[in-house]
DNA sequence: CGTAGTCTTTTGTCTAGACAATAGCGGCGG
DNA sequence: CCGCCGCTATTGTCTAGACAAAAGACTACG
């Protein structure tokens, strides 16, 4: 039975290597919603660790919304909810496919340089890091949806010169390839350019919504992403629980 | 000594008995940032419960951020950051407070009224369901920066109707007055309506940022609110760590 | 006076075991 | 065939105890 490789890295405390171990192949995808994961008891075996232990591993995911649990049925991988794309680094096209249109996805400008005082300033890195340029605009039924301004620190991704984004987009890439650790968001509202409005095909002055986003992994930033879209094309959703619950 | 009046509730497990009985005093504000919490033995003792009990209640609120811990220096009330209170209720007098500006308020509508259909739509009630509809504009330094309009459905907070709201904001009452077990935050840009771009005294069609809440007690809702600011006048910040982690 | 080593408090992790609650499942009687 | 009962797998909670790791506090020594 494929898929049942889940292994422990040896790096921390037990249960944060188990819930590693059961997170990644469902945020890779690759254990679909639905799918069981195995019992307390045969984890226990398996990892050769206290049902306490493992139970403390399954709570956590739980309570992130990654598994759901029900006595007597076990446990399954949750089914990912819109909701919770706003906390996760989400991925435009994931998003649009989801919605039921289909992506497409422009290169505009694709160049490795020399970090400006501006741009260093923004992916927090000192004057002159190598840094790969890039824009996109992406779209949703023909109609732009996004446009992606985004910096990736060659160092932390060195790999990501050999590829031509013709098909994957960058965000996914660097999920797949470059593990973060931190990520921070910063939503507002803001006016739409003149450069801006014509590659979204907007007026000039048009409201329109910023997402920048920051990671790193550990002290290293990785990326700097800003993600602009006109009013109305993104509504960014999210639900909660008192902070003493759950 | 004040402030040590903490006592269980006997509802539900005693792990989460014990988080809320801590977690109250600080979202409350009656415990400040960097108060010293009781040891895990002095809880132990004090509760009647084993250790691990205890501990589970002080991870999971370190895990949320109320409280910081450290070997051998106890267990703290932290510091509420500004990235927290993106995903919290949040109350505009004290984001303006913070920022070491001076909050004003105008009331510029309060009346009670029957549901129309838009408004139960928005609230998740039945048409016709007693409502208090409130209109207010917050401004720091004297310049307009948030619009509230909301609705308050009477049957989940009956005491509102004999609140004037001269001094407190409705969501402050809100919070202090009715508990909620869950919330939706939605968050889209717009171009601001001839009416909003005149209580906000900015051009109309200018961008503006709309945060939309609602919340709940159980299945009851509770109110409605549309926050909307100028563009720039507001930023929400968050800080993630990947699911997997933490 | 300062520094290095030692003691002690506090949190972090883990185990083995116990009992409770839930719910799927199968069998049994009608 | 249908409904009820009991069995059992599974998760939820809790305990008592153990050892580890961090870091403040104290002490002895130079």
């Amino acid at each position: 039975m494929p898929g049942t490789d889940i292994v422990l890295d040896g790096d921390g405390p037990l249960h944060q290597q188990i819930r590693r171990a059961i997170a990644r192949p469902i945020l890779a995808g690759a254990w679909a919603p639905g799918r069981r994961i195995p019992s307390e008891h045969e984890l226990m075996a398996r990892f050769g660790v206290s049902r306490m232990t493992v139970n403390r591993a399954l709570a956590s995911l739980a309570g992130e919304g990654l598994v759901e649990r029900k006595r007597k049925s076990g446990t399954v991988v949750a089914a990912p909810s819109a909701e919770r794309a706003v906390f996760e680094i989400w991925d435009i096209s994931a998003e649009i496919a989801r919605a039921g249109a289909t992506h497409a996805m422009r290169l505009l400008l694709r160049e490795t340089a020399e970090a400006t005082q501006v741009e260093a300033d923004r992916l927090r890195v000192p004057t002159g890091t190598p840094v790969l340029r890039l824009l996109l605009c992406h779209s949703a039924k023909g109609a732009p949806v996004q446009l992606e301004e985004r910096l990736v620190s060659v160092r932390a991704a060195p790999a990501i010169l050999d590829e031509r984004f013709e098909t994957i987009a960058p965000g996914r890439w660097l999920l797949d390839h470059v593990p973060w650790t931190e990520a921070e968001h910063s939503i507002r509202a803001a006016e739409a350019s003149p450069e801006i409005a014509h590659h979204l095909r907007i007026g000039p002055g048009a409201a329109c919504l910023v997402v920048e986003r920051r990671t790193w992994r550990g002290d290293e930033p990785i990326t700097f992403a800003r993600l602009t879209s006109p009013a109305g094309a993104q509504v960014l959703i999210g639900r909660f629980r008192p902070a003493g619950e759950r």
